[in-house]
DNA sequence: AACAATTGCAACCGCCATGTT
DNA sequence: AAACATGGCGGTTGCAATTGT
């Protein structure tokens, strides 16, 4: 038995909202509230469109507090990190940014910051992890199955690559061709690290980045190693799995 | 100026989890 | 316990705007 679905889709109009719709819809629900079920809310509030297309809409564009435009680059960082950590869960991504949708974040990485990240996360993204594939050996079960997500530090101090322990980086992969001449600072995505209040020695932390990882490796792997070193010395002995484990789990499936 | 290609993003679709009957 | 209803989520699509030729 096929379900029944939530509304009638051949009479309930689609495509994008009018202001008319959207101020039908605000009003509504800031006087109602929408009353735990989307699924009737249109009826109630007059509107001839489906309740999940209320629900999105209200969630995405209407609810306050949203924020739009553009994002900082701290923004940029923490959903670069997020989703090395734990992948495509926007949702838990968006609950790291106040005023942001999973619905913009997961637009934004996919038309800018894919590109702009690719060659620092792609070795480190767990499967997605909404269920536990039947036979994933590639990673933890921390990871796979539950994963918290964990913050990289922002932005990278002197102290943290100091600290960090991290041997003198290897080359483990040849640098992608898009990042054949591209600086160290467009590799961090990050404008915002290089100013003097946060590096206190004087030092420009693109300086450092530069000096520690440009002995003979590759930037797009050395930042991935450190990343992953970092990430080790953050979540010690999660089921069992530390950090190095982590590691020799993303080293042996996908650094052959 | 006209057209084609690309980009950005709002919205939809369908699946899964959870709650309710 | 089973069937059903709804919410929530991620993937994808469609289209308007922008950019390139």
């Amino acid at each position: 038995m096929g379900r029944s679905p939530c509304c009638d889709k051949a009479s309930v109009k689609k495509g994008h909202w009018s202001p008319e719709e959207d101020k039908q819809l605000k009003e509504y629900i800031e006087k109602h509230g929408h009353g735990g079920n989307w699924i009737t809310l249109p009826r109630r509030a007059g509107l001839n469109r489906c309740g999940k297309s209320c629900r999105l809409r209200w969630l995405n564009y209407l609810k306050p507090n949203i924020k739009h435009g553009c994002f900082s680059g701290d923004e940029e960082w923490i959903i670069a990190n997020l989703y090395a950590s734990i992948g495509s869960r926007w949702s838990v991504i968006a609950s790291h940014l106040p005023g942001r949708t999973d619905n913009d974040i997961k637009n934004y990485w996919n038309t800018k910051l894919k590109k702009k990240f690719s060659g620092l996360i792609i070795f480190a993204q767990p499967r997605r992890a909404r269920r536990k594939p039947a036979n994933c050996t590639g990673f933890p079960p921390s990871l796979v199955d539950d994963a918290s997500p964990v913050l990289l530090p922002f932005p990278i101090t002197d102290q943290h690559l100091l600290s960090s322990g991290a041997p003198p980086p290897q080359l483990l992969h040849p640098l992608p061709s898009q990042y054949g001449d591209c600086d160290l600072m467009d590799l961090v995505g990050a404008s915002s690290i290089n100013t003097d209040d946060q590096n206190p020695s004087g030092c420009t932390t693109v300086d450092h980045l530069e000096s520690y990882f440009y002995g003979g490796g590759d930037a797009a792997a050395a930042l991935l190693q450190f990343d992953m070193e970092e990430y080790g010395g953050l979540m010690p002995d999660v089921d069992g799995c530390t950090g190095a484990a982590v590691w020799s789990s993303v080293e042996a499936t996908y650094l052959q």
